[in-house]
DNA sequence: CGAATTATTGCAGATCATGCAAGTTTGCAT
DNA sequence: ATGCAAACTTGCATGATCTGCAATAATTCG
């Protein structure tokens, strides 16, 4: 039932490659058609029409119309979590995220545009932004138990978790800015942030 | 339209009274057939039956079925801005911060169990706790105007919102152990979480 | 007491979410 | 290629939330 993100970079089959069209197109009418007329204002049956299925089908792919706002998560969420785990152990767990951020920014699947749209679409409906936080509740235990490791302690410390926490919490913040997301411009808030959270994890010591 | 909450304590007239207590009672038993059968198998009639109302009466007091697990939250940020915007010229915004979440601590209007079991209910949904965050968002906006007073910088500036979403999240975090919340320990948790705020402030300049 | 305001309620319609079963397409082994 | 098994698509039905509207009941105030 689970996606099952295979890590090589081609397709299995040609089912398999079917599949990913369809989601992929009904995720790309849903971020117009929201973009265009709002997210509330856009119906299940309206994406449906636009995308070529039936309503049933979009509900089949997205649980929840909310979903549709946030089509890769998992995969990138999957990504950081190996790019975390399996960082050497001389890499620390902020600038293993720091390049994390920065293979996101240049992932060749989604365009800068659309993330731009994406973007601009999640800002403008508070059920999206609040629905966003779900997964910065499973990206801060991914990121507290790398720091966690860093720092020789274990994950369900306070710090770790809290370090966790304040740093996506402030690179939320600084994604508030970009509507004009430039990786290298990006980047350099990205070290600005780091700092804030350096400090503080310094500071707590 | 608005609640229009009165400065004075007492309330107006017999009517006014008599929604207070209405509210309240459709809050409360409805966080008491959150805490027992959880909030997704909680359904509105059912709560209206137990508050001794209609259907319709529970939607027209808690628009959306989240706010009944967050039903003072208006009053609440009511009160914090006041108190982050007529604080004295010589306390600090997390000061004051700190002596808001005191007071808030020792609210006689809600109950120590009360909290708890609010605490409780909206940590075991994932609904609940996205729903949260909008409240967030706006504590984040009083949070960083007052911060940025402090700074002397425009309440737009990157750093006091980052400042400001850190100290939140930094608290969120806290409050994830306090199942059993006790005033003075919770105090002395919230003094450690506002070292690693003023730590990250500080590196940033 | 009478009029105006407000609260409560029922009803209907729109939307989303989900289980189930039937029909269709694809994969794979023979 | 052929046929069977698995997976995908779809329609249907049901339950739940949310909202507008109008009617009724209660409260306030002159």
């Amino acid at each position: 039932m689970q996606d099952m993100q295979i890590s090589e970079g081609e397709p299995a089959g040609l089912r398999e490659r079917k599949r990913q069209r369809t989601r992929e197109t009904i995720a790309r009418v849903a971020l117009e058609l929201f973009d265009r007329q709002g997210f509330q204002e856009t119906t299940i049956p309206q994406i449906a029409e636009a995308a070529d299925v039936s309503p049933r089908t979009v509900s089949a792919y997205f649980p929840h119309k909310e979903d549709l706002a946030f089509p890769d998560v998992d995969a990138e969420f999957d990504a950081l979590e190996a790019r975390m785990r399996d960082r050497p152990a001389e890499e620390t767990a902020v600038a293993a995220l720091r390049a994390w951020i920065g293979s996101w920014l240049e992932d060749g699947d989604v365009s800068a545009i659309q993330r731009q749209t994406r973007h601009r679409v999640i800002r403008a409906d508070d059920d999206l932004r609040a629905y966003e936080h779900r997964f910065t509740l499973r990206a801060r235990q991914v990121i507290a138990a790398a720091i966690a490791r860093d720092l020789g302690v274990p994950p369900g410390d306070l710090e770790p978790r809290m370090a966790a926490a304040a740093t996506l919490t402030v690179f939320e913040v600084l994604g508030e800015d970009h509507e004009t997301a430039e990786p290298a411009e990006a980047l350099a808030v990205v070290d600005r942030a780091l700092l804030f959270i350096d400090g503080g994890i310094s500071a707590l010591r």
